[in-house]
DNA sequence: ACTATCCCCTGACGGC
DNA sequence: TGCCGTCAGGGGATAG
């Protein structure tokens, strides 16, 4: 599921291969990616040209010469890839945007369908604000994301999943950094001490880092811009492993639910 | 203002 | 082989 790396490799691969691209027509196959009349969403766009890339949280925009933004969102399986113009869309595919004098186009694939590409009325941070999204993951400051944390009793996971608290997050890596750290998922995000939420962001920032130079975490269906599968999923220390042993002290790891989500710990060395 | 639950959607997988 | 139930989950909507 794209989280916060791998909305970045897509953002940098965009910015290497895509701007400056304008754009020649759009083709639709599933409406409801656009949310709108994808005639109109094609009437729109077409003509403008790539200009920027910017990312926030999980969100990627598109600024558009006009002055026009495209707000993308992968969710879980969504694809934003550039491919063969020539190539032929499959059933997941759900937009093609074509490039004019380009042998690639950008495509839009999404398995399960939960993905969107929307065409703002306004501003990037008109959107934000709407959307009521927090500070981004990599650009927070220890001060914010300690308000943030001790502004509630919810259970650490369950704060570090809440977009409007830190965007940017997800199910991998908040269970990853929880790992890294020793803190227990459903400890009060409260009790957290200033020393610790500061260990923690740091923790925080370096996975981030770490994973993006990998090119983010494929589990199941991210690609990068490029179309390839992210590297990262290797090195993974807790997602995904429950029943397997922990990998600081060899017993075996624990499965609860946090938020909703599948949660994967280790009871031992997370407290 | 909270939180929990449902919903969207398809594919993988286990049981029979 | 195939049928059915369960699980995976980001985030918006809705119920409590």
């Amino acid at each position: 599921m794209p989280e916060l790396p791998e909305v970045e490799s897509v953002a940098r691969g965009l910015r290497r291969a895509a701007v400056g691209a304008r754009i020649e027509a759009v083709r639709c196959h599933f409406p409801a990616v656009v949310g709108r009349d994808p005639c109109e969403f094609g009437e729109q766009v077409r003509g403008r040209i790539l200009e920027q890339v910017r990312r926030h949280g999980k969100y990627l925009f598109l600024g558009l010469s006009g002055a026009r933004v495209l707000a993308l969102h992968l969710r879980m399986t969504g694809q934003f890839y550039l491919v063969k113009r020539a190539a032929a869309p499959d059933k997941h595919t759900h937009l093609e945007i074509l490039l004019c004098d380009r042998s690639d186009k950008l495509v839009y694939r999404d398995v399960r369908k939960f993905g969107r590409l929307l065409l703002l009325e306004g501003s990037v941070e008109e959107f934000l604000d709407a959307r009521r999204l927090g500070p981004d993951a990599l650009a927070v400051s220890t001060a914010s994301f300690g308000r943030a944390l001790g502004g509630t009793s919810r259970g650490i996971k369950a704060a570090l999943l809440d977009q409007s608290l830190l965007a940017g997050l997800g199910n991998i890596y908040t269970d990853e950094v929880l790992f890294r750290e020793g803190i227990h998922p459903l400890r009060p995000a409260n009790s957290l001490d200033p020393k610790e939420v500061g260990a923690l962001l740091r923790s925080v920032r370096s996975l981030l880092r770490a994973a993006i130079a990998r090119g983010g975490t494929t589990v199941s269906d991210f690609v990068t811009a490029e179309g390839r599968a992210g590297g990262y999923q290797g090195e993974l220390q807790a997602y995904g492993r429950a029943g397997k042993p922990c990998r600081r002290c060899g017993r075996s790891m624990a499965k609860t639910r946090a938020a909703g989500r599948s949660t994967c710990y280790c009871p031992h060395c997370q407290v």
